[in-house]
DNA sequence: ATTTTAGTTCTTTTTGTTGCGAACTAAAAA
DNA sequence: TTTTTAGTTCGCAACAAAAAGAACTAAAAT
């Protein structure tokens, strides 16, 4: 593959890696620059770098970066007598994403067992629908968390 | 617990239920409805007894029943006689929320193998992050079906 | 001391979403 | 045949979210 041909396809792919992130709950320009950080061969991008590349605004910029630190998905660094701040994607693990999961489900669990409380006949045909679905959230939750216990002693 | 008591609660918890259901990609009065069919006692609703009980327009319990029907989360039946259509919740079960789970991550497996297949040079720091987390996606799936095997064993 | 650099913060503009109401349709009832 | 019932569809107004722009700050360079 041609150089020019695999950086147009980085690009492509940033944009695909930003719709994905959105549904992640980033902004679109946010969720791309967390793409460019991740898809670029360059490792480290400074403020302007980014401003220039994604032709974003200043304040978008900011805005974006500062979500991203906060998130922990990306980190700065700085060089002495360097007053630029260098911006690069940091990895999170593995049981990040397992647990963001595991929360999402439990909240699900949580409302399910509520439901089931506030029926008036636990017996109805509706009433044992929920207790069906809480009973597999249930196993899939115990079972994420042998995952998790797996997980940490392979590592 | 008073019955009075007990319905304020039913209706605090399709609140609930609405937010939560909007982190599915649900639209306001989409996923409050469902939260609706999912709490009370009552089993079956009307058109016109869920415009009424959400205080919301006819065109928007049109469309919100079409999105939620479209997506497989309730289904309506009629009865002979009766030109009404009565709307109830559907059980989804475990089985399709875990290949939700699981299909989200093939997606974000298949953009890291692709960002790896794009780089320049495969041994860069940035590279290495992202292979670990393919690592660990892959590592997840294989146990997701796993899980799903066993979960079809048991029913 | 003034200018430049590297950004941040506040305000405005642009863009997108949501839900309503009015007009419509198709079937049943009167 | 006209009216009523049970909805659907479309356009619009109100609102919310996102990004831009302008004004600002603090440190460094000239």
């Amino acid at each position: 593959m041609e150089e020019s041909e695999r950086i147009q396809k980085q690009k492509e792919l940033i944009e695909r890696i930003g719709r994905n992130n959105e549904r992640d709950g980033f902004q679109p320009v946010t969720a791309r620059i967390l793409g460019l950080l991740m898809v670029m061969d360059k490792e480290e991008y400074t403020f302007d770098e980014i401003v220039d590349e994604m032709q974003i605004s200043k304040s978008s910029a900011s805005n974006a970066l500062k979500i991203l630190e906060l998130r922990g998905a990306i980190e700065y660094l700085t060089y002495p007598g360097d007053r630029k701040r260098y911006f690069r994607f940091v990895s999170g693990d593995i049981n990040e994403m397992i647990d963001e999961v595991e929360k999402r489900m439990l909240q699900k669990l949580d409302i399910m067992n509520r439901i089931i409380e506030l029926k008036k006949n636990p017996n109805s045909k509706n009433a044992k629908f929920i207790k069906n679905i809480a009973e597999g959230i249930k196993f899939f939750i115990e079972h994420i968390d042998k995952l998790k216990a797996e997980c940490k002693s392979k590592h």
